[in-house]
DNA sequence: TCTGTTGTAACTATAATGTTTACAACGAGG
DNA sequence: CCTCGTTGTAAACATTATAGTTACAACAGA
């Protein structure tokens, strides 16, 4: 099962009011580049806010960004977006057999070494800023247009 | 979105196959100590059988492993049950909107970053063998017996 | 007050997961 | 050679997460 879709679109939205910081960025006009219905920009934009990342000004509409890009990581929207519990990336079986020496044992164990590998995903995201994101997108955005 | 238990099924059913390597481990038998029902145990062991790492003999029933723990790790199992298509941990929205300079990029930036991420959890699953695992478990069912 | 936008709810569709029941095929042992 | 327990697989079902759609009250600026 993949880590939901929530989660690259939260940095395709940051991403666009980081660059197009002088729209008026309304879901409706970031739907358009995201290209998914409104709706679930808004569901996405309002856990961002709630993560303190962004505002959304009501009635006349449009967000923008709460902090600075460099101040922003890959794993604060990973977060924001909750798609994955903290340290639940892998699914257990729920409650193996305590009556048998490897079913009572194996969760604790598992779980150990389980956590270290998501612990190493995690601190990659954390490594790369928003700003980053946007530095390499932009190179990448003048290599298409030449 | 969780990473399927059929993971750590899989590792359930390689931890007892090498812990009880002389008893008659059948689906039934692995099912009761996982604590969940036979057939999802015959489909995970299906998988593993189609990775080479176990045999299971039909008729008579029972299953063992096909390498030494020291030779399987983590990796092996995590794909060999399929949880996440090769390079597919992350969801990305399907097809952004070309015409925007971010929707038009995006994908390609990012699926670098996340790959680097992904890339990283894996190297860690590689890493641990079911030797290690066994051997961790057994230091904690001595534990538990104490 | 009018207008465009947000936040949220309800309903729907889709997909993946896992359970249960069922049964043909298989192979060992009597 | 026949019975018995087991495997492999299918089908039907329940559950859960995701995402699209429609709808509408609340909001704020012009």
């Amino acid at each position: 099962m993949k880590i939901s879709s929530r989660f690259t679109i939260g940095v395709h939205i940051l991403s666009l009011l980081s660059i197009e910081k002088d729209s008026h960025c309304t879901s409706e006009w970031i739907a358009g580049s995201v290209n998914i219905n409104p709706v679930t920009i808004r569901r996405v934009l309002g856990q961002l806010k709630r993560a303190g990342l962004v505002k959304v000004r009501s009635g006349t509409g449009g967000a923008y960004l709460l902090k600075e890009p460099a101040d922003i990581n890959l794993l604060d929207i990973y977060r924001a977006v909750e798609v994955v519990e903290e340290g639940q990336l892998f699914h257990f079986h729920e409650e193996p057999n305590p009556e048998c020496p490897v079913g009572a044992n194996i969760q604790i164990v598992l779980q150990l070494i389980l956590s270290r590998a998501q612990d190493a995903m995690e601190q990659i995201l954390k490594n790369i800023t928003l700003k980053d994101l946007v530095t390499e997108l932009n190179q990448q955005i003048n290599v298409r247009a030449n």
